[in-house]
DNA sequence: TTCTTTGTTCCGGA
DNA sequence: GTCCGGAACAAAGA
């Protein structure tokens, strides 16, 4: 479930593996993702230089040196693995001895040295796309996305501008991605929890210093995420084969009639589906 | 077999 | 046209 944090965490792991590599060619293995995969578009490149490789929301954006941008959403089980071509240790460990895939690997990306950088995806809800830099951000993916919650356009005027007069619930509103972007319902519950507001909070309601509380916990929340590493769930790794660490720090997420985490606090936490996800608080602190 | 899980896009009603 | 909520999407693991 990578949402900011997660993707941020494997921007830098590819970063540090591709970043002015070549790719000499991409190897599709299954074309039946979220997008289907059209074939012809990733056979006609070789030999492309990776000029950059950012994030923006939860895309991820291999920009290459022939003009054209590979724009990858991870879905809920995307993840990538390199593989040395001379480690056979590890070949051994992530694929079989016929043709060198293991399940779900969907996408290779082969470099110069022959090492591979694999894209799999077990619920098959990511995608994998070429598209030409001038047409990116035109594109429906990333042209209604919100500020990036950790720049300074995410603020307290802006915040206040959106709220009003607006009917929606605080919850769906973070997870809105036209709001700010990045968020997903983990983090989401986590950001309400630290913030001491409860999600089916009407946002026009919510008082100033509220709203306040509401921008600290999220950059905080979604800082301290990306140094532990992101959350490993769902088998969660970087592109280096790291796991993170910040599930460990959930405060209210799938904790379900357990004691509310906060000191002297002995309410029980609730589960509710709000926005169609399983939303978790804590009555008494949520307000 | 049924339930649960994810984020985005699409669509209908207000 | 805008806003908002809910359905649909796909697949697999428990």
């Amino acid at each position: 479930m990578p949402e900011l944090p997660e993707v941020e965490v494997v921007k830098r792991s590819l970063k540090s593996l591709m970043l002015n590599k070549t790719i000499r060619y991409f190897v599709i293995k299954n074309s039946k993702l979220r997008y289907k995969i059209d074939h012809k578009q990733f056979s006609n490149i070789k030999n492309v230089k990776v000029k950059s490789i950012s994030r923006k929301s939860k895309y991820l954006i291999i920009s290459l040196s022939n003009n054209l941008c590979v724009l990858i959403h991870l879905g809920m089980t995307g993840k990538f693995f390199f593989v040395k071509k001379n480690d056979l240790k590890k070949l051994s460990f992530y694929y079989n001895k016929n043709d060198y895939i293991k399940k779900h690997d969907h996408l290779i990306m082969v470099l110069r040295n022959n090492n591979k950088v694999v894209y799999n995806d077990v619920r098959k809800f990511g995608f994998i796309k070429i598209i030409e830099k001038n047409h990116l951000f035109k594109s429906k993916h990333l042209k209604n996305l919100g500020p990036e919650p950790l720049t300074k356009k995410f603020n307290l005027g802006y915040s206040l501008g959106y709220f009003k007069n607006r009917n929606l619930n605080i919850k769906n509103c973070l997870m809105s991605q036209s709001f700010i972007s990045g968020i997903g319902n983990i983090y989401a519950n986590e950001i309400l929890f630290k913030s001491k507001i409860i999600p089916t909070k009407a946002v026009k309601e919510l008082k100033k210093h509220k709203v306040k509380n509401l921008i600290i916990a999220t950059k905080k929340i979604l800082k301290s995420s990306i140094e532990k590493g992101g959350s490993s769930i769902q088998n969660f790794k970087s592109a280096n084969g790291m796991e993170g660490t910040f599930q460990d720090n959930f405060k209210v997420y799938n904790r379900e009639g357990l004691k509310c985490s906060r000191i002297n606090c002995y309410a029980i936490i609730k589960k509710q589906i709000i926005g169609q996800r399983s939303t978790f608080f804590c009555p008494k602190c949520q307000k």
